[in-house]
DNA sequence: CTGAAAGCGCTTACAG
DNA sequence: CTGAAAGCGCTTACAG
């Protein structure tokens, strides 16, 4: 009934303890009879090895990076506070997790980045990415020092990271655009989409999505031009009145950040706003949906996702099998189904966008 | 650098190693003053029980049990098929998790299955429950056999359980009134409900939200007394034929299962449908919604309330403090976020609804 | 009330 | 290429 020890496997296959052990981890330096015999009993008792008491006879401590953009946007703040609430819930698992900030969006900066973690020994790191080939090389070198890769939010080169773990944007953007048709309710209309740059290839994705849903299942809406905003509030406040006092809109989409700019200058509007989405749920976005400035937020999760960042970080440095995982979804949120809030005042205060 | 360990409290407390493990694990017979010292050696050096260590010394084995309603529901084969899968991937932890139908929806046998509980040597269970005192007995005494109890999806009497997962009803039927009342595009309109059975606490719970924000926030919407069709395919699709016939009716939403029976119905509308928002992705809801039959789905994410479950019986069983969990969410599907579908054949064809 | 010792299933030197 | 033995941090009898 209780599972065979590796005891077990080493005199079902007639050998010591320790051939067997070399053979389970592939140590190497075993004669292929024994390697033979130590696989045909493996199999027959269904040996499985048990990585909880591996991890105690080796003092086994994970210790992760986390490369998270710098800067005071409220969403990678968000990012940052989850990782530290994880990191000190694990702390019996002997897990570390350390926090870098990188220069925002700039490949070089990263790419700095990330050769400065081969002087450092981590077993694994989680890094927001840009699509870059210059990553390539230092992410290669991090693998050959047996660093386990994995892209977050944003992805990296796919050959240099062992997962992406991040929502489909494509996805995202059709998403935003099915709920802005459906809120016309078969009328017609004209929609204003608000990006940080189209070289961001999240927001350009977005915005694909986004229109692919308009063009073909809501043909009777008009989708004005993009108008960029480098994700600055400032920008986006001044560029959201010029356009609501320039033509009769009916939706907005912003699929980047600097929300708070948006919803300032809604908030000043008379009479029947437009239909807004926006991206991401963090204090501000969550305070206009409550108070009706907006109407929809698509989240990425980021609880779920610094989670999974963990349990797949993990599996990779164990080297053992993925555990199933439900897929990461844009998720929608209206004003009715906001999740309890979490963030405690100080958290709050540190926020911004 | 490195963690304290049970040693290092003895030695710093003075005292024994088992004296220590025996105030840390309140064994008792130890003397008010060892107590004193091994706790302040605790608190100076910051330590913390490795409970891995703990299980592997102890043989440590998990066994759970999951109370799920019998029948052929698609929502509940999906339950039981993450059960089994989690357990599976599980099992180099030590946890084995069975599942155990009981009659669906009956006081009595539910009753009687948690009496018989009582026989077997589990150390959590997660029960799909119901509210009824007459489950406060045996429960109580499952309790007291030391077993851990929390409900699942559906609660249990409050005080015979340790916690509750799943989702906020209410809010669930909020979330399905906004999207409503967002896609009559500010127009007016008539609203036909559907729900298996007002006793179903969830039922209940769902129209409520719905109607409260449909009142609040649309009141040019015309909301039908809801039809009770006891969450039977059959039922519903008769139903919903002759409802499309009676009236001009501009949304239907259906709280509780039997969905297949109001998708085909619609499936024969000629001319455009109501807008449709039904509960639960699985096999025959996703299709509908992607052949653009049905226009939202609203979910309550099984697979992480099973993933859940096992994390907070887990932790209940180690008596350790819950580690934090983001909110259970109603979440909303249209045919662009999808997840992708990741049921075997074998496991559809063993469903329907 | 207290302590010494074996054992949980592994890994890691160390000796052959 | 192979094996015996100590140790990871705990729990569990057992002896005092």
């Amino acid at each position: 009934m209780t599972s065979p020890t590796l005891s077990d496997v080493a005199r079902a296959a007639g050998v010591s303890y320790a051939t067997a052990d070399r053979v389970i981890n592939n140590r190497g330096n075993v004669a292929e009879k024994s390697i033979a015999k130590v696989r045909e009993a493996v199999a027959a008792l269904g040996y499985v090895r048990n990585v909880a008491a591996a991890n105690l006879s080796r003092g086994r401590v994970y210790r992760l990076a986390f490369l998270i953009p710098r800067g005071s946007n409220a969403f990678f703040n968000r990012i940052r506070q989850h990782i530290e609430h994880t990191a000190a819930h694990q702390a019996t698992e002997r897990v570390t997790a350390e926090v870098i900030e990188v220069a925002a969006f700039a490949v070089e900066g990263l790419q700095d980045s990330i050769s400065d973690l081969l002087e450092r020994d981590f077993d694994g790191v989680a890094i927001v990415g840009l699509q870059s080939a210059a990553l390539e090389v230092p992410l290669a070198a991090l693998r050959d020092k047996g660093v386990a890769v994995v892209g977050l939010v944003s992805d990296l080169p796919q050959a240099a990271r062992a997962a992406y773990i991040g929502i489909d944007n494509i996805a995202a953007g059709r998403t935003a655009g099915r709920m802005v048709g459906l809120a016309h309710g078969g009328r017609g209309g004209r929609v204003q989409t608000f990006a940080g740059s189209l070289d961001a290839r999240d927001h350009a994705e977005r915005l694909t999505g986004f229109r692919e849903v308009l063009q073909t299942d809501f043909p009777q809406l008009e989708l004005l031009d993009p108008i960029m905003t480098k994700d600055d509030a400032q920008v986006l406040n001044a560029q959201t009145r010029q356009a609501l006092g320039q033509t009769e809109l009916t939706a907005l989409y912003n699929v980047g950040a600097g929300n708070s700019g948006l919803i300032a200058a809604l908030q000043e509007e008379r009479g029947t706003r437009p239909f807004c989405v926006v991206h991401e749920l963090v204090a501000h976005s969550r305070q206009a949906l409550l108070e009706r400035h907006i109407d929809l937020v698509i989240d990425q999760r980021p609880d779920v996702e610094i989670n999974r960042a963990f349990t797949v970080l993990r599996a990779l440095i164990d080297q053992k099998e993925l555990p199933p995982m439900p897929d990461l979804v844009p998720t929608i949120y209206v004003r009715d189904n906001l999740p309890a809030d979490t963030l405690t005042d100080k958290m709050k205060a540190k926020i911004d966008d």
